[in-house]
DNA sequence: CGTAATTTCGTGAACGTTTACGATCTTTAC
DNA sequence: GTAAAGATCGTAAACGTTCACGAAATTACG
């Protein structure tokens, strides 16, 4: 091969002019059909492919993509956000805004940021759909007008949405009952929380762990499952019946964040010491847990590359108009006492910020 | 802030044009010491950032880096090469031609890949030092004629590399001792393979599974380390009479990709279903191990992701001139039963490449 | 002082795409 | 048959940077 193939290639080839070309390969009005398929066919033959470069350069429009999750009282979303600004702020060509839109608690005022986000006339939005069901109708409003939306941590059926970046919840499960199995020796009883069978990323995540449990270590007695909806009081009563009704309780897997209410709970029950924990996500209150042995291990969610891989999928879409995935799911990392420790150095290397150092490993992937 | 600032507004701002600003911003030759230092103040004032479509729309030199690395016998360099080239292809901006070095051994042929690569004037180079201490003149050689160099899997300290992409070692043997300890239930003796001291990367592994293990718990005894030189054979024999002597072994940490050898030791001398068995990387020999639970773990190195990474370290540098991290290092995935599939699944979708589709965890990250 | 050598700087044409504007041609209406 | 309207297409100017070329200013040297 010579050289890449541009417009004036095909024009010349064709006898017609770049702007032609240009008019039909991005099927702009006022152009005969006959010509259209000639140019198609013709950028085929000639394996045409666009030069971003000029194409930013020309076309200099502001995008414009909202961000709408969850308030920040849980560091996971707020690392979700540090992930998108990151993945923003590296990229090569900087036009692009952000605008972050956050509602106070699950289901709460998602809707009225849709809503904000589609008034103003952003390009592109990033949404945690916390209650699918509610947001359906915005979002089938959104895929009409051809505004992709990209959805994290949770999927949203049948909406229309680009493409949706979460974490591998089978893999999560599976892990967590592998390592449970493996602690208790292949018995005993166990339970798992979580915050509703409802929401499709907890029941794959319990699914994953029942028959990774069932099929590796089919003598441990999977007893109970409590949903906590997501109120902490609600996580801590429904723990200590659980406890009361099954002393001899051997380990509990934690699919939310909600792991602090369990964890006292249990100690209030006094079977702390006798019982394996694993927890989802990493956050202050759970490090002291985690040395102090009462959390063995903790399944890490990895947020900030949610975030960056999130961005980096909508970002794509809106420059080159294609979506090469409609699905990324990410491996979950596991924190135990043992290397912990990398993973806060790595949160708190993020806020410095001076020139040339070393990388925290989310930094870098992102990129990917 | 209203529009960004370009060459001209600095031009214009000092009455001067827009190549001489150019000449002062890029120092080249040609430029009054004095109007340099004015433009690169007025630069600074104005904050320029340059429009990097602009830059690579109109300097359209093709890049042409090196990538130098072991031969594919073994499954990690493989997938290495295949991030790096699934990130050059994903990349915007397609300007890029990749050329692989690849040497049959450590050490042997690895400066002659280097030489070639100087010689034919690459833009960069990737490369693996495997034998550090041989290839220190020729990186020195490469810094001095400023041809970037990124290290991938190993560092080469003191080399005037530009950048480190590697899995964190101590993340890696701290999780395996972690992990080691728990399922020994804190008693008995436990050994570590490795290749040799001399590889900073796996004194490093050593280090942290010695200290952790020692840390958390105190009780079991870190029995001997076996150095096989990247010799089938000499692992063999080694852990043979390891076992011999240590007929009470209740673990081995594998911190190399030679871990058939050790588990064919194991098996031969009647010891493994008494051990807990913890290897390094992910390759098709070692899957039905892992189902077969001979090996409780694997500490995977993310080949594909540091390909990926290692990539888009050096094309950043190269196109813009800044290298934002001189280390970055990735968190190792933990392999187990539980979560072995999930693995699997991520490779065999990498063959295929039709449109849209569900993407690998890897693919993403980069990324990243 | 004059000419040559050298430093310093301005000029303008690329790079490939986008897009507004206007030209040409075809259809429709009266 | 003519004008208006609409469809179809060509033209050319952006977008911001790079770079080769040459002009101007400075210095060197007889």
């Amino acid at each position: 091969m010579h050289r890449k193939t541009k417009l004036l290639d095909i024009a010349k080839a064709l006898g017609v002019s770049t702007g032609t070309v240009h008019r039909a390969l991005h099927n702009h009005q006022g152009v005969n059909a006959a010509t259209k398929a000639r140019v198609l066919q013709m950028a085929e033959k000639l394996n045409y492919r666009p030069n971003l470069a000029a194409r930013y350069l020309s076309s200099q429009r502001n995008l414009r993509i909202s961000v709408n999750t969850l308030q920040g009282t849980t560091s996971f979303w707020d690392e979700v956000r540090e992930g998108i600004s990151e993945e923003a702020r590296g990229l090569a060509m900087e036009n692009v805004e952000i605008e972050f839109r956050t509602y106070p608690r699950l289901g709460e005022g998602e809707e009225e940021a849709f809503d904000a986000a589609l008034k103003t006339g952003v390009d592109g939005i990033i949404a945690f759909p916390s209650h699918p069901q509610g947001l359906h109708s915005w979002m089938r409003l959104a895929s009409s007008s051809s505004i992709p939306v990209v959805c994290v941590a949770t999927d949203a059926p049948h909406t229309g949405r680009l493409a949706v970046v979460s974490v591998d919840t089978m893999a999560s499960g599976s892990l967590a009952a592998d390592l449970m199995g493996s602690w208790l020796r292949g018995t005993g009883k166990v339970a798992v929380t979580m915050s509703a069978l409802s929401i499709s990323e907890h029941a794959e995540k319990f699914k994953a762990f029942e028959t990774t449990l069932h099929n590796l270590y089919p003598n441990i007695l999977l007893e109970e499952t409590i949903q906590d909806h997501d109120v902490e009081y609600e996580a801590y009563e429904k723990c200590i019946t659980l406890f009361q009704n099954h002393p001899d309780l051997k380990g509990i897997y934690v699919t939310t964040e909600a792991s602090i209410p369990v964890l006292k709970a249990a100690r209030d029950a006094q079977m702390l010491d006798r019982m394996i924990v694993i927890t989802t996500d990493l956050f202050p209150a759970l490090v002291p847990e985690i040395r102090a042995g009462a959390v063995a291990a903790t399944i890490y969610q990895r947020p900030r590359a949610q975030g960056r891989v999130a961005f980096r999928v909508l970002h794509e879409f809106l420059m080159e108009g294609k979506c090469a995935f409609s699905q990324v799911t990410l491996a979950p990392h596991l924190v135990m006492r043992g290397n912990l420790d990398f993973f806060l150095q790595r949160q708190s290397l993020e806020s410095k910020s001076t020139g040339q150092r070393a990388a925290s490993p989310e930094l870098a992937e992102f990129i990917g």
